[in-house]
DNA sequence: CGACATCTACGACGCTCGTCGTTGACACTT
DNA sequence: AAGTGTCAACGACGAGCGTCGTAGATGTCG
């Protein structure tokens, strides 16, 4: 079993999903993509005492071969995924995941496709069961 | 629209937890009823001050009729919990709620009955929608 | 009445998080 | 060699959170 490392804070998540998308990057291409995407802009060095937490943690790891670091996401993103929804499913639904996807549902009137690709996955998942 | 509340925290939500199922509550049952849940056991005035922030913030109604003050969860349990997961869809999953439930569904390895509810879910919604 | 329990209120502390200013190292240009 | 720019590192700060000690108000029982 890998060692469990500590839930990315918000603004963490933001930074890995930026890794994700574009791969290993130094700091100032995770800058520029917040600055993209993000709503409120991040001061550079904001984003590099961020990644530096992230070392510490061992969320990110960093290559410091070269004069500028290059940092990529220790955890793949499904993995990831899955660690946070495990705990907003203990904390929030009591470790129910029927009532954690009947929530999902409800929430968002879910497109058709979407709703054929849900159930697919429903299909494959009971076919993998047998 | 209802005007949004701030998100409540881990030891808040724990505690709406308690008020949801038990109803309204004074601190002291608040208290003894983590006592029995949680693993970790919370101060007396530690649940207090929580309460008083949370009724602060307005996660909590308080009736101060009575010596002994009662509290009340302000929001439905079903409403947190859509709160939460969109935030969570929002943050981690790109928005997208198929990515999400399928990443529900591999977590835990439903089972039967699990599964036939999902499924059950899926036929509503879609009936719903037409 | 007086002692004791119960409850709320207030203030403090330690911690984490996000933010940034500053510094010093290194590189490139002229 | 001097000037300019980029980078990592370090330290600091303010806010929020969870924790608790203590004080002060109110009730209860002898």
């Amino acid at each position: 079993m890998t060692p469990a490392l500590p839930q990315p804070t918000r603004a963490e998540l933001a930074i890995l999903r930026v890794l994700w998308k574009l791969g290993p990057c130094t700091v100032r291409q995770v800058h520029e993509s917040l600055r993209d995407t993000q709503d409120k802009d991040t001061g550079y060095t904001t984003v590099l005492k961020l990644l530096q937490n992230m070392t510490e943690k061992g969320l990110v790891q960093r290559d410091e071969s070269e004069r500028t670091h290059v940092y990529e996401a220790a955890l793949s993103e499904k993995r990831t995924q899955r660690d946070l929804l495990r705990d907003l499913m203990d904390r929030a639904f009591g470790g129910s995941a029927t009532t954690l996807v009947a929530q999902a549902l409800s929430m968002k009137r879910a497109s058709a496709e979407e709703l054929a690709e849900i159930r697919k996955l429903l299909d494959e998942h009971e076919k993998r069961g047998k």
